[in-house]
RNA sequence: GGGCGAUUAGCUCAGUGGAAGAGCGCUUCCUUCACACGGAAGAGGCCACUGGUUCGAUCCCAGUAUCGCCCA
C-alpha cells in the first residue's frame, strides 16, 4: 500500500540531513546560466568568523531562505551569496585569548606569525557558522562562499582606498578619536556604546590671578582632567560671569594659568555651575570649543588610559602630585586628583549625577577620547547621494519606519575613522619613507610611554597613531618599489589595519567580483534585498549604500528589510550572561528546523521585538505533525481512478477547496511579496489546519472509504492536486518536510525547491470557476453553520451522536430546502447521524435551533433528557441579537447618520438588521418550541 | 534632554473610521482505523487613561501615564 512510504512519525533530523545534502550534490542553490528570466539576488550578512549560530542569525537567515526560495520557484534567475566576515577586533581577541593561555602574547610572536596564526585558526573553526546555516536550509550557492580577506575582496579594500585617497575623500590627520585603552586601538563613533552610569559632579574653585579672594566656580564629571584644562568657558550673556570673559584664572594643583572665554555652544547656563572647564584632549566638546577658540590641546592621559609624565609635566602640576600620579589609572588618579582638591580647599560641593559612559562594543572596556593620527573618510561628499537615494524611494527601506533614522543619522554623520591599531585584517596601503620622514617616525620614547613591560616598545613600532601626522604616505595598490619623492628604497608600510565595516561596506560588490567586471556583476549587481537587523543599520548598511553609490554609480540593493530583535519570552536581551539564550541548534534538534523556521517567520512582525517563548515552537512543531499526518492520509487513499475535472464540475468539497487554495495562493503570494512572513505564515497556519484538514479531508472521506463511490475519481484527484500545490506554497517556509512529501508522490524534476511557486490556475479564475466557487463558499457556510448548531446543541445535551441518529432540517422562510438537501450527504457523514429534510412539519421533541439565513437544524431527542442548557444557550443568543439590532436600529434612525453616511454603509446596515432580526425571530420561535417541551 | 515606537483575551501578538481576531494556555467531553504533537464544544476583552475631530473612534488628532529602542 502507498501508506507504507510515510514511517507513522516524522523524523525532523533524518530527513533534513538528507534533503540538505541532496540539495547540495545535486546544485539546487546555484544559479542556472542557460536561465535568461531576471536575476534576484541577495547577500548574506556576514556573520564573524568567530560567531557560531545564536538566533539571531536564525531569523534572518530563515527570512532570507524564504524570499529566496520563493523567488526561485517564481523562475527568478536566483543568487544567495554566502560567506564570512573576519571581524578584525574581535577575532584578534579571540586568538590573544588563546596565546595568553599558552602564556605567549602577539607581540612576542611578532606580526607575521601572528597573522598565520590567526589564519590557522580562522581554516580549523571559522566555517563552524557555516555550517550551521546550511542545516537551517540556507540556500546559498556554497560554491561562491567568499570571506572579506580573501584575494578578491582584498584588491577591492586596496582600490577602493587608493581611489578615495586620490580624490582626497581619504585622509590622515590628528584628531580627537574614541581609544580603547584595552585593545588599544581607535574605534569609530558607533563602536562606542552609551552606558547611563551614576556618576558624580564636582564643583571646583578656580581662583582668579588678578583678585586671589576670587574664584569662578566651575563643575566637571572628571577631575582627574583639570591638570589639563586650557581654558574655561562661560556663556557670553551669563550676567553672573559676563566680567571675568578674558580674565586669568589658575588651574588647581597647578602652577599654570589660563584663560576664561565666552562660548555660547558649549556653555549650558542651566547645567552645574554655569562655567564649564576645557579639556581639548580628553573631550569631544571641549576639542571643538579648543578649535573655536585656538587653545592648546594638552594630554595628560597615554594610550593606556594611565597619567602620562610627560602629560604632567607640561600641564606644570605640582610637582608631588605628579609623582604621585605618574602612570595611574583613570580610577586611581581621580582618588588621588580629588583628595588633593580637597586638602587645598579647592573642592567645594560633590553632587550625585546621572551620566551616560561610553564603552568599548566589544570589549566593553570604557572608552577615552584620545588625540592621535588617525585615517579618516571625508564622509560628506559620500553621505549626500546615499541620502538621496533613500529620499528618492532607490532604495526602500522597510519597514517605513526606520528611513527617518536612517536619514537623520545619514544627514549628521560625521568623518570616519578607518584605522585600527591592530593586526587582523587589511593593512592599509600607505607606505612611508624613511628619508623623507626622518622626523616624524615613531620615536622610541613616546611621551608618556611606561618603562618597557608587556612589550609596549613593540607595541609602539606597530602602530601608526604614533607616527606623527604630517608624515608623507605614499598609498599604492601594490608594494611601491622606492619612494617618488627621494628615490630611496627605505620603505615601510603602515602597521594599522582598516576598520572591518571598511571591507564589508564593499561586501554586495566585491563579492560578485568588483572591480573586474565580471560576468556575475553583470548579472547579478544590484542586489534585489538586503535583510538584517537594526543594530548594523549604521555599521554597514549606510556605508554600503555609500559605498555601493560611489564605486558603481548604482545602489547595491534595491530594498532593505529590516528584521527584529529577538528576545526571550520576558522581553529581555537574549544575552550568555543572563543565560536566557535559545539556542536555535538545540530547538531545531527538539523540534525540528521547519518547525523552528515557521515559529520565526510568523513572529516576524514589522518594527516590533519578538519574544520567543518556547511553547511557540512547540505549537508549529505540532503544525508540522498535523501536515505529515495528513499526507500519510493522502497516501492511504491515493490509488485508484482519478478523474481530472473542470474546476465546475467537481463535487462540492472540491470546488470548495479550490476557492480557499486560490484565495490561500493570492494571500501568502501578496504577504511574501509585502515582506509580511508573519501574514503569510498565518494564511498557511489556517488554510491547511482549519481548512484542509478540518474541513475538505473529513468532507472527502466518505466518497474516499466508500467503494466506487461516483464522486472518488474526481475527488482523489483533487484531493492530491491540492496537496501537492501546498506543498509547494509552504516550501519557502517549511523546505524539509515539503520536500519529503513531495518527493513520497509520484513527481517529475529533481526537486520541489525547482518546481514553480503555485499561481491560480486559469481555468481555476475563468468566469464559470468563479461563479462555482462563490456558490461552493455559499453552500460551505450553510454547511458548517448547520454541524456546528447540531454539534453545539449535543454538547450542551451532553448526548451522543449515536443517542441522536436524527437530524432534521427546514427551510422556513420560502419553501426552497434544495440548498440544505444538496449537503445531505456531507451533514449526515459529519453528524454521523442521518438528516430528514422539510419545508413544515417536523417529528415532536425535535429542536429547531436556527443555522444559516432561512433553516433551522436539530436532531430529535430522547423524552428524558434535560434541555435546560441549551434553552440557556438560546437565550444568550437571544440576548446578543437583540442587543445587535438595538444598536443598529439607533443608528438607522439618526438622521444624521442617514444624512452623512455612504450609502453603501448605510445599505449594509439595513440588510444586517433585517438579518439580524429574522435569526432573532427564529430564535424566539425556537425558545418557545423548548420551553414547550420541558413543561 | 531630543527622536521613534508600543499599550487589544491569562500570555504572545494580528487587525480595521461603521459587526472585536489568531496562536498558546484554560474548562468540559471524546482514545471512532491520518493525527491525543489529535478531535469536538466552551469560557474569557469599557482595544492604557483624559479630552477633541466625526453621524459614528479600538482605529484619526492632542495631552497624560507606563514600558521599550535609538541618538545626545
Amino acid at each position: 500500500m502507498a501508506s507504507s512510504q510515510l514511517e507513522k512519525n516524522y523524523n525532523p533530523g533524518e530527513v533534513e540531513h538528507r534533503w540538505g545534502s541532496y540539495w547540495v550534490e545535486h546544485r539546487l542553490f546555484q544559479p542556472d546560466p542557460t536561465n535568461l528570466a531576471p536575476s534576484f539576488s541577495l547577500v548574506i550578512p556576514p556573520p564573524n568568523v568567530t560567531g557560531s549560530l545564536h538566533i539571531g542569525h536564525a531569523l534572518n537567515t530563515s527570512i532570507q531562505d524564504i524570499i529566496v526560495r520563493w523567488r526561485r520557484m517564481q523562475g527568478l534567475n536566483t543568487l544567495w551569496i554566502p560567506g564570512t566576515d573576519h571581524a578584525g577586533i574581535a577575532t584578534q581577541n579571540v586568538v590573544e585569548r588563546q596565546l595568553a593561555q599558552e602564556g605567549q602574547s602577539r607581540e612576542h610572536l611578532g606580526r607575521s606569525a601572528f597573522i598565520d596564526r590567526v589564519w590557522k585558526w580562522r581554516h580549523q573553526s571559522g566555517d563552524t557558522i557555516l555550517e550551521q546555516l546550511k542545516q537551517l536550509g540556507a540556500s546559498c550557492d556554497w560554491s561562491r562562499l567568499r570571506f572579506t580577506m580573501d584575494e578578491g575582496l582584498s584588491l577591492a579594500v586596496r582600490e577602493v582606498f587608493v581611489r578615495l585617497y586620490e580624490e582626497g575623500l581619504i585622509y590622515r590627520g590628528e584628531r580627537l578619536i574614541n581609544w580603547c585603552p584595552r585593545c588599544l586601538t581607535a574605534l569609530s563613533d558607533i563602536e562606542v556604546e552609551h552606558e547611563p552610569t551614576k556618576g558624580k559632579l564636582y564643583h571646583i574653585q578656580y581662583f582668579l590671578v588678578n583678585d586671589p579672594t576670587k574664584f569662578l566656580m566651575v563643575a566637571t564629571t572628571r577631575p582627574e582632567t583639570v591638570l589639563g584644562d586650557t581654558a574655561v568657558a562661560v556663556h557670553p550673556d551669563d550676567p553672573r560671569y559676563q566680567k571675568y570673559i578674558g580674565q586669568k584664572i589658575r588651574v588647581p594643583l597647578t602652577t599654570r594659568t589660563i584663560t576664561v572665554v565666552a562660548d555660547p555652544i558649549l556653555v549650558d547656563r542651566e547645567f552645574g555651575t554655569g562655567a564649564v572647564k576645557i579639556t581639548p584632549a580628553h573631550d569631544f566638546n571641549d576639542f571643538e570649543a579648543g578649535e573655536r577658540h585656538g587653545l592648546p590641546r594638552l594630554a595628560i592621559l597615554d594610550f593606556q588610559g594611565r597619567m602620562s609624565p610627560m602629560g604632567l609635566q607640561e600641564a606644570q602640576a605640582d610637582p608631588t602630585l605628579q609623582a604621585e600620579l605618574n602612570f595611574k589609572s583613570v580610577q586611581e588618579a581621580r582618588a588621588i586628583v580629588i583628595e588633593a582638591l580637597e586638602r587645598q580647599e579647592f573642592l567645594s560641593k560633590v553632587e550625585d549625577h546621572a551620566m551616560a559612559i561610553g564603552k568599548c562594543y566589544r570589549c566593553k572596556t570604557v572608552v577615552e577620547p584620545y588625540l592621535s593620527p588617525q585615517w579618516f573618510v571625508k564622509i560628506q561628499p559620500l553621505a549626500t547621494p546615499a541620502i538621496q537615494a533613500v529620499e528618492a524611494g532607490d532604495i526602500r527601506i522597510i519597514p517605513d519606519g526606520w528611513k527617518n533614522n536612517y536619514l537623520g543619522w545619514m544627514r549628521q554623520i560625521k568623518d570616519w575613522c578607518i584605522s585600527r591599531q591592530i593586526w587582523w585584517g587589511h593593512q592599509i596601503p600607505a607606505w612611508y619613507c624613511r628619508n623623507c620622514n626622518k622626523d616624524h617616525l615613531p620615536k622610541t620614547s613616546q611621551a608618556g610611554e611606561a618603562p618597557d613591560q608587556k612589550g609596549i616598545h613593540s607595541v609602539q613600532l606597530t602602530r601608526s597613531c604614533f607616527i606623527a601626522s604630517d608624515a608623507q604616505p605614499i598609498v599604492s595598490r601594490t608594494p611601491p618599489q622606492s619612494c617618488p619623492t627621494c628615490g630611496g628604497t627605505n620603505l615601510f608600510q603602515d602597521p594599522d589595519v582598516l576598520d572591518t565595516w571598511f571591507s564589508s561596506a564593499l561586501w554586495p560588490f566585491s563579492t560578485l567580483g568588483w572591480p573586474e567586471n565580471t560576468e556575475d556583476l553583470k548579472t547579478f549587481y544590484p542586489t534585489a534585498t538586503l535583510v538584517t537587523g537594526l543594530d548594523i543599520l549604521f555599521f554597514w548598511v549606510a556605508r554600503m549604500i555609500m559605498m555601493g553609490l560611489k564605486f558603481t554609480g548604482k545602489v547595491p540593493f534595491r530594498d532593505v528589510y529590516i528584521h527584529a530583535l529577538v528576545r526571550d519570552a520576558e522581553g529581555q536581551k537574549m544575552s550568555k550572561s543572563k543565560g536566557n539564550v535559545i539556542d536555535p541548534l538545540t530547538k531545531m534538534r527538539q523540534y525540528g528546523t521547519d518547525a523552528l523556521r515557521f515559529t520565526l517567520a510568523s513572529m516576524a512582525s514589522p518594527g516590533r521585538d519578538i519574544k520567543l517563548a518556547e511553547e511557540r515552537i512547540e505549537g508549529y512543531r505540532n503544525f508540522v505533525t498535523k501536515i505529515w499526518n495528513a499526507a500519510r492520509f493522502i497516501h492511504l487513499y491515493a490509488d485508484g481512478p482519478r478523474a481530472s475535472l473542470a474546476a465546475e464540475c467537481r463535487p462540492f468539497p472540491d470546488r470548495w477547496i479550490l476557492s480557499r487554495l486560490n484565495h490561500t495562493i493570492r494571500e501568502v503570494t501578496k504577504a511574501f511579496e509585502d515582506y509580511r512572513f508573519d501574514q503569510a505564515a498565518s494564511a498557511l497556519y489556517q488554510f491547511i489546519w482549519h481548512e484542509y484538514c478540518d474541513w475538505f479531508i473529513e468532507l472527502a472521506k466518505p466518497c474516499l472509504q466508500e467503494e466506487n463511490h461516483p464522486d472518488a475519481p474526481a475527488t482523489r484527484q483533487t484531493l492530491l492536486e491540492s496537496f501537492e500545490i501546498i506543498q509547494r506554497l509552504l516550501h519557502p517556509v517549511m523546505p524539509f518536510i515539503t520536500e519529503e512529501i513531495w518527493q513520497s508522490f509520484p513527481h517529475e524534476g529533481p526537486s520541489i525547491m525547482t518546481q514553480p511557486f503555485p499561481t491560480e490556475k486559469a481555468e481555476w479564475a475563468n468566469a464559470k470557476a468563479k461563479q462555482a466557487f462563490a456558490e461552493a463558499e455559499q453552500a460551505f457556510s450553510l454547511l458548517q453553520s448547520s454541524i456546528n448548531t447540531v454539534r453545539t446543541a449535543r454538547a450542551l445535551l451532553n448526548v451522543s451522536p449515536a443517542q441522536t441518529p436524527w437530524v432534521y432540517g427546514r427551510s422556513i422562510r420560502d419553501k426552497d430546502i434544495a440548498p440544505l438537501t444538496a449537503l445531505k450527504p456531507y451533514i449526515e457523514s459529519l453528524l454521523r447521524s442521518d438528516l430528514e429534510t422539510s419545508t413544515i412539519i417536523l417529528p415532536p421533541r425535535t429542536l429547531e435551533l436556527p443555522c444559516g439565513h432561512f433553516y433551522t437544524i436539530g436532531p430529535q431527542v430522547p423524552i428524558d433528557l434535560d434541555l435546560n442548557q441549551v434553552i440557556k444557550n438560546v437565550q444568550k443568543q437571544i440576548g446578543e441579537k437583540e442587543k445587535e439590532v438595538q444598536r443598529l436600529q439607533g443608528r438607522l434612525a439618526s438622521p444624521e447618520f442617514r444624512e452623512k453616511a455612504e450609502s453603501s454603509v448605510i445599505q449594509d446596515s439595513e440588510d444586517r438588521r433585517a438579518k439580524i432580526q429574522d435569526e432573532l425571530d427564529l430564535l424566539k420561535i425556537t425558545e418557545q418550541q423548548l420551553t414547550s417541551m420541558t413543561s
